[in-house]
DNA sequence: ATTTATCTACCTACTAGTAGGAAGACGCAA
DNA sequence: TTGCGTCTTCCTACTAGTAGGTAGATAAAT
């Protein structure tokens, strides 16, 4: 078996979460694409809400394992920003994954379990620490002309990201991503 | 009679659509917070498409007159572009209306009906085209120095809006959303 | 022999939505 | 003014379908 059980729900759930958010599937849903019956699901998760934890908790960690191998094996600050921007813009442009997960889920988080609203804010700490370690490398390295201090200017870099996904979606444009998040890099670039 | 009981549920369904979105409600928690049965809201809202869509309706025309009202008296583009964004910083400090609903539904934009769809696409091209105009306006009068085009800085703007308030919600952080617009204004401004 | 994974069958609670009626407000005619 | 029909609003009571979740059996793997 290449892939288990508890995987394939896993990343039918993803794209379903991606699609429409916590409330926007079923276990129905997840039953009818995975090719099993609905309680064949609650034996691997339990509740909905432990479904969704484990699906970001696993979406954090490949996501920070990914940022940290791009810090390891991409050349300079600027590359490897432009690295993370890149590997974006292609799930987008393919529509392989065309929204971040915690950002979907972010926007509804006032309703969220609280386990899983916990995970999701700290996939947005992850990702912010990131960025201002790879913004304060390249200031350092004089790669970057920061306005603010690396922290502020990671926020406004994130935020710029999430707010790109969105618009890209929300207008039926993917081009729009590249559009708006290129600008950003360049900007800082020194 | 002060406010009409369409607008009462009007008013109920838009906070619960800020706080989660289109599957985060039910007419029944509508029926909660308004004090009248759930069948009631059928007769003023035949289905929840419709009530959504007259939501989002309302929604926009409100935004279109208040951006309107703010070309009209607010003195020059600087100021015009300053109120907007403080508007937002009002909202979502007090929590008021801490997220916009347009941005809500245009997470999960992939599963909403299509004439809800359409009507929050709309409200984006609305703002994006509102933004256009005050930096084009601002750009001529040499108060505001445009690196790109006025249409691509403004869905610059637009991104950064949006992303900032899902920075502060996901980090439970109501002044992230300052920290990061204000930035981008003040480096627009020549 | 126990554990793992799956199934059928079911449960309760809730979903959006409907049917039909009661109470009142409206205008209008005698 | 009274009385009548109509329209609006809200109600109780209901439907069919779906939600997440459970119980218990079966079969295979360890």
């Amino acid at each position: 078996m290449e892939q288990t059980t508890a995987e394939k729900i896993l990343d039918v759930a993803q794209s379903l979460v991606v699609a429409g958010g916590y409330n926007g599937f079923s276990y129905a849903d997840i039953s009818d694409a995975v090719g099993i019956r609905k309680a064949s699901i609650h034996h691997h998760f339990p509740t909905k809400a432990e479904l969704v934890q484990v699906l970001v908790d696993r979406y954090t960690q490949r996501a920070e394992s990914g940022l940290k191998s791009l810090r390891e094996h991409v050349p300079g600050p600027v590359e490897q920003l432009q690295a993370y921007l890149n590997y974006w813009q292609k799930c987008i442009l393919d529509a392989s994954e065309p929204f971040c997960v915690c950002a979907v889920l972010a926007a509804e988080i006032q309703m969220l379990p609280d386990h899983v609203a916990s995970h999701v804010r700290r996939h947005f700490e992850n990702l912010a620490a990131w960025l201002t370690s790879v913004l304060k490398a390249g200031a350092e390295q004089k790669l970057f002309r920061l306005d603010k201090s690396p922290e502020e200017e990671a926020q406004i870099l994130m935020a710029c990201v999430h707010g790109a996904m969105l618009s890209a979606r929300a207008l039926g444009h993917p081009d729009l991503f590249a559009a708006i998040v290129g600008p950003q890099l360049a900007r800082l670039r020194a």
